[in-house]
DNA sequence: TCGCTATTGATTGAAAATGATCGATACGGT
DNA sequence: ACCGTATCGATCATTTTCAATCAATAGCGA
């Protein structure tokens, strides 16, 4: 095993578990508490985690939730405008899923006073923004509660998933690139989002522009599966060209514009 | 476990519930009272607790969470006092079924600091309260969202909760009579309860006082499949020992004792 | 092939955390 | 006020973890 790949999995497991445990990581790494302590001292430097005796925490400054609100906030207008151009996809009727993500929360919010809909989604937090909405009718996925992206994963939510049919799936990621198409760092998470695109008709991914052409650890969906990708204009255009020659529908959503949303809720 | 980890829960335990106590914690935990001691003291002089005697409580500084306790509402005292002996009949390592309602939400809010657990939902509210629950594997059903008591129902839910087995199952309802069992006014909630009761060996009813001898519409669980009703002294002496005689063993937590939470070792 | 360097594993003494015992103290009931 | 019980604090022993130094291995270039 590498040095970089044993770090990253390192990170994964303080992000998504908040501590790791030397004795632990070293049995489940397959490597010794030694190197174990110098790859947490190495992180500890880089501010990545904070050393205490016996493992590690993550660093007070991204603490779980203010990891998910803080990336709500960042890049939040472009996500909005994505958001918007989304919208402009649905009509009444359809059936659509709704992955996790802030993106996807966006697009949730929009659909308050959606005429007639029913979202498919494996996300605690869209599931309570459209609590408001009450013509739309909400079927949450099963599975394993993942607290740092709050929302459900696992094989039960595969499962659930496999069952059902949707026009369109929304979903979102943490790197886009025209070789990997979309990724994630967790592997639960990917095989999670993979269900999803499986399950719809038509997959719509939603990324502002600090995904495109970034690439993390597993792919959720070859680039192949994805009909539209939906991104801001600060995208890189060489990375976004490279997509669009994959034969993804790219659309770019301008930031202030809002006359997508015009026809359907106001 | 981390030290670190271990002072968090106890944290978290504070902050959710107010108060702590030295030979409870040092149970749920998993280790002793000497360093449970040196734990609260420690934390003591960072201000994060007052010490008494036998466990410690909030500082008046960080006063009462808004909303958290007040915000449940009628009877918000005796849910308390229920969820307080309901608590009790946990145990580390367990895997428990919790419907929605208050009741079971003042439950899933002991939990926080709760050593090791599986616990599935159909309730948003209870999922929500356990993402602070760090050693608690959550596991929502899926279903259909139910606005008006926050939980997921219909034939998905019984779907979902039909693969799974649990010891127990907390559960509640509007009304609990000894001819009617436990009822609610909606059928798609009593098929959903019910789904919930036949997943797990031991069926514990959750009632305040306003509800025993009340009947409403759709029953949700016979008497006979009810093993273990909790509610407070308010009850009805009469409905109670109908209950009592119909062979359910009935429990009455009392307002104000603590100790019962101690009985978690007993 | 040789030697260099980076990474990993082992050993050891120090430090920290935990657990146990014991005398002192505070609380609750009578 | 009294006494029994439970809790507390302090000290010591034990276990675990840590950091530093040294040895071994693999990769790399000359």
């Amino acid at each position: 095993m590498l040095a970089v790949e044993r770090r990253r999995l390192i990170a994964e497991s303080v992000r998504s578990r908040g501590v790791v445990s030397v004795s632990e990581m070293a049995e489940t790494l397959g490597t010794t508490e030694i190197t174990l302590r110098r790859d947490l001292r190495a992180m500890a430097k880089d501010g990545l985690l904070v050393r205490t005796h016996g493992g590690a925490v993550q660093p007070a400054s991204l603490g779980h939730e203010p990891s998910y609100y803080e990336k709500s906030g960042q890049a939040s207008t472009e996500k909005a405008a994505i958001a918007r151009l989304a919208f402009g996809m649905i009509r009444p009727g359809d059936s659509i899923l709704l992955g996790p993500g802030t993106t996807t929360l966006a697009l949730a919010r929009l659909l308050v006073a959606f005429p007639e809909l029913t979202v498919v989604t494996n996300s605690l937090l869209v599931a309570q923004a459209l609590m408001e909405a009450p013509r739309v009718e909400v079927i949450l996925t099963g599975g394993t509660l993942r607290r740092s992206i709050h929302a459900l994963v696992g094989p039960a939510t595969e499962d659930s998933v496999r069952a059902l049919r949707a026009s369109q799936a929304f979903i979102s990621g943490n790197g886009f690139s025209a070789e990997r198409g979309l990724s994630t760092p967790s592997p639960l998470v990917a095989a999670t989002d993979r269900a999803l695109a499986g399950a719809a008709q038509q997959v719509v991914v939603l990324a502002d522009h600090t995904k495109i052409g970034q690439e993390t650890m597993c792919q959720t969906v070859p680039t192949a599966r994805i009909h539209t990708l939906i991104t801001d204009s600060k995208a890189q255009p060489g990375a976004l060209n490279a997509i669009r020659e994959a034969g993804v529908d790219v659309r770019v959503a301008e930031v202030g514009k809002r006359e997508q949303i015009a026809g359907a809720t106001a």
